[in-house]
DNA sequence: CATATAAAAGATATTATTATCTTTTATATA
DNA sequence: TATATAAAAGATAATAATATCTTTTATATG
């Protein structure tokens, strides 16, 4: 399971990539409210964000945060290891330090498949596809 | 992810299962130096187990902890639902309070039947099933 | 260029999880 | 039946995750 920080931080990205752009910038007060998730805590994600350049921000009046082109062409596991990492992807899902195909533990058989396909779609998807889905009303990112 | 204490829930289960019985009990110390977790955190946590009636316990010289026939016919799920709830495995993958598949957020479509997947596979095998696999030398619970 | 805005940075607080320690209770067995 | 053993129970400690608050910096805009 992912942490609260990706959590926000996914449903943050997929809001921006949503509806901030350029000439329409968000701040985190605001993302954070209609998302409902805590400011103070949202705004220090987004600035994790930012600085490892994953999304725009510029301070000031009518600044904010957003997307670029560019950004939208990332995934969304690109956004969950800059905030948690990957060690809950790679690690044994029962904590055995050294697990492996060759070495599974006892559940290796049953998790690593599952958390194969997780990668992969949060992977193979970007950040884009997944906004053009929510945009047409085929999934939600916020309960209004 | 599981806790910490639902993944050394697992293992020291699995252990019991395959090395103790009515006749050979297992103390809390010794499974604990076996399979690697502190000490006195598992004797808690089997605490919790046999309360909650998942494993025998008596107390006493060669006294400790083993698992039944019936003890046996449990599944894994049992052991996380008994330490941590189930909310991780029901609840939604980026946090949204209502989530499912008719109203579903973002990710729900690629999260929800891996989600599926896992629980199907940790309910329908039995504890026996998977200490047999282990017996058998398919899989490992520790390293020595 | 002064001002208001909003992010960045840094410090602090709160809560949950993980881990340990001490005392009490039950019981096999010598 | 006394003793040593091992779990149960309860208290405490350490760490990590979550959340908040304050001060500083940058910058659009009037």
């Amino acid at each position: 399971m992912l942490s609260k920080q990706s959590k926000y931080a996914v449903r943050a990205i997929l809001y921006l990539a949503i509806y901030a752009n350029k000439t329409n910038k968000l701040g985190s007060k605001i993302v954070a409210e209609t998302i409902d998730v805590p400011a103070p805590f949202l705004a220090k994600i987004l600035q994790t964000l930012a600085r490892a350049d994953l999304i725009r921000s510029s301070k000031g009046p009518s600044g904010g945060f957003y997307l670029s082109e560019n950004d939208l062409s990332n995934n969304l596991l690109d956004i969950i290891e800059c905030i948690d990492g990957l060690e809950s992807f790679r690690s044994c899902y029962v904590g055995l330090p050294k697990c492996s195909d060759e070495n599974p533990c006892a559940i290796h058989h049953i998790a690593a498949p599952c958390r194969d396909i997780l990668i992969k779609e949060l992977t193979d998807r970007t950040i884009e596809k997944f906004a053009e889905d929510t945009k047409k009303g085929k999934s939600f990112i916020y309960l209004k």
